[in-house]
RNA sequence: GGCGCCGUAGCCAAGUGGUCUAAGGCAGCGGAUUGCAAAUCCGCCAUCCCGGGUUCGAAUCCCGGCGGCGCCUCCA
């Protein structure tokens, strides 16, 4: 298994510190407004990666921050009239529910900043101590001369950077120096310190919560490509002048969600809407009646959770995606494939493909495909896919093998006509092979779960007439009568509910909301 | 100005020195199936931004263009 790091800007073996254990932290939000599809991006690419490890033997503690104190935040809570802690909980509340929908349940901790408030006063005074840091006016900056590496993540030198320091720049002895500490103006939250009361600045609470949960050097830490710098370059060399050894062994940087309509990133400081000289995009901007940086629970209202995930692990993690309405459609239809064949499934064996009971680790996973052919195809399918996720976590390429795998699937039961002369001998190999398809399916976090019917199917009463309607039409067709079933058929479709007749009857689904 | 990433079919997107006359999906076209559809299956649909170079061999490496994107102090 090998990785992109950040740091040496190239692919190694991946190695943990202390097998079987891997640490990762990843940055999480500042949570001072809703979430957006931007803030899912991280979360969804670690859950899988987490996945991915523990699939192979690892023993995983995966970490989130929650930033919980900034200046936006208290900006926000001003303009709102709320105390900061209210916003930060209603926030952190938003942020939750939206990983919930999305299925990331593998984050063991998310430590917020205000919890270690403590924990940083002490790490801030002894950078001061080994004379890392100095105390300018109630204000602590971290003196990045002192640091001979500083720079070194995002590869570039002091002399290279035309930062002007801020407006704190008249109390810093270089305007490239960052705050540990930041002394309180009247009116904002604070808490007592050695240097006067004050918050702590935004990278300390990474250096802190990261050691305090995975120690020092941790395996893995992530983020979004916008981290690089300053963030992460600043809590590395606080972590370094705290502690003299690395921070982290492994840098993996996700990129960024881009919204069709809008040039930059989602949610970003310089978005846009584009101008004039894209014609194209501006068409891209019409069908898409929305900005990426809407809440995050708005978009839920339009689209199924499971597209979002497709979406974000269908590129490879450290390409920037880009978002649209046409392209969560896109998803849809994509997953619509898989649906269809678990109905398949469930018709051929009448077990649902959600109870199948797949293996959770690699090991137990090889197969034994003996005479048949088919099992022979899919041992060769789940090596690729092995292989791909092996290779820096490359979801994208492994995707197209999990469709490889549906398409062999499907042309088993085609070729078999399972669906209307089952062979017991037949339908076992075809059970067999689809516990592959469950099981890495698992591993990217899809399928989990039966999808909850986005429009609902309604009451008891609407369903047993829509099996009403289905029984009639199936009269009409008995006694050739076309023109009514299909009436029937086209009517129903008016509705949104899609009627197909298939060797075993006519089944019915209720399609997807449209978002466009 | 500095640092870095990217440019593969109508669209999205893997592949980064030979098995690539390039995976997968969406859209489209032909056929099987169907009362007609839908679904599914079979088949079709790209020589890899442009120009040089290295090499027996390049989408893949190097140089030069053109185009897009990110970061350069608080943004996942």
């Amino acid at each position: 298994m090998q990785v992109y790091n950040t740091l040496t800007r190239r692919k190694e073996p991946f190695v943990p510190l202390h097998p079987p254990r891997v640490g990762i932290y990843l940055c999480g939000p500042t949570v001072y407004k809703p979430s957006h599809i931007g803030h899912m991006v991280g979360p969804v690419i670690f859950d899988v990666i987490k996945r991915y490890l523990t699939y192979c033997g690892y023993e995983v503690t995966l970490v989130i921050n929650i930033t919980d104190v900034d200046d936006k935040l208290i900006a926000e809570s001003h303009r709102r009239g709320i105390p900061m802690a209210e916003l930060a909980r209603e926030m952190t509340e938003d942020y939750f529910h939206n990983l919930e929908a999305l299925g990331v349940d593998t984050v063991d901790h998310f430590p917020r900043a205000t919890e270690y408030i403590p924990a940083m006063i002490q790490y801030i005074q002894k950078l001061i101590d080994r004379g890392y840091a100095y105390v300018s006016g109630g204000d602590v900056f971290f003196d990045v001369t002192r640091l001979p590496g500083y720079g070194k993540l995002s590869n570039r030198t002091l002399e290279q950077m035309q930062g002007e320091g801020g407006e704190a720049a008249a109390r810093k002895r270089s305007p490239h120096d960052f705050a540990l500490w930041k002394s309180a103006k009247p009116g904002e939250p604070s808490w007592e310190s050695p240097w006067g009361p004050g918050r702590p600045g935004w990278h300390i609470e990474c250096s802190v919560m990261s050691q305090h949960l995975l120690g020092q050097p941790f395996d893995i830490h992530g983020g979004g490509l916008d981290l690089v710098f300053p963030h992460h370059e600043n809590e590395i060399a606080q972590a370094e002048g705290y502690a003299g050894e690395p921070l982290a062994r492994y840098w993996l940087h996700n990129g960024l969600m881009r919204a069709a309509d809008e040039t930059g990133k989602v949610g970003g400081r310089h978005t846009r809407p584009l101008g004039e000289e894209s014609a194209e995009a501006q068409a891209a901007a019409k069908i898409s009646k929305s900005t990426g940086a809407q809440p995050f629970r708005q978009l839920l209202e339009r689209f199924s959770p499971e597209a979002v995930r497709l979406l974000v692990i269908s590129t490879h993690y450290r390409s920037p995606i880009l978002f649209s309405d046409q392209e969560l459609h896109r998803q849809e239809e994509r997953l619509q494939r898989f649906y269809r064949y678990f109905q398949r499934f469930e018709q051929i064996t009448g077990q649902s493909f959600y109870q199948l009971e797949a293996p959770t680790r690699r090991t137990e996973g090889e197969l034994d495909p003996g005479q048949s052919e088919l099992l022979q195809h899919v041992a060769q399918l789940r090596r690729r896919f092995l292989a791909h996720m092996d290779d820096d976590f490359n979801t994208a390429g492994a995707i197209g093998v999990l469709f490889e795998l549906l398409h062999e699937l499907n042309r088993f039961v085609q070729q078999h006509q399972l669906e209307t002369r089952p062979d017991p001998d037949r339908v076992e190999e075809l059970r067999r092979a689809t516990v592959v398809l469950r099981e890495l399916s698992g591993v990217l976090g899809l399928f989990r779960r039966p999808v909850q019917p986005k429009a609902q199917a309604g009451d008891q009463l609407a369903q047993q007439l829509i099996q009403l309607l289905v029984d009639l039409r199936a009269q009409a067709r008995k006694e050739k009568n076309f023109a009514l079933a299909d009436q029937i058929r086209d009517s129903l479709g008016q509705l949104g509910i899609r009627l197909e007749d298939r060797p075993q009857g006519t089944t019915w689904t209720i399609e997807q909301k449209k978002g466009g």
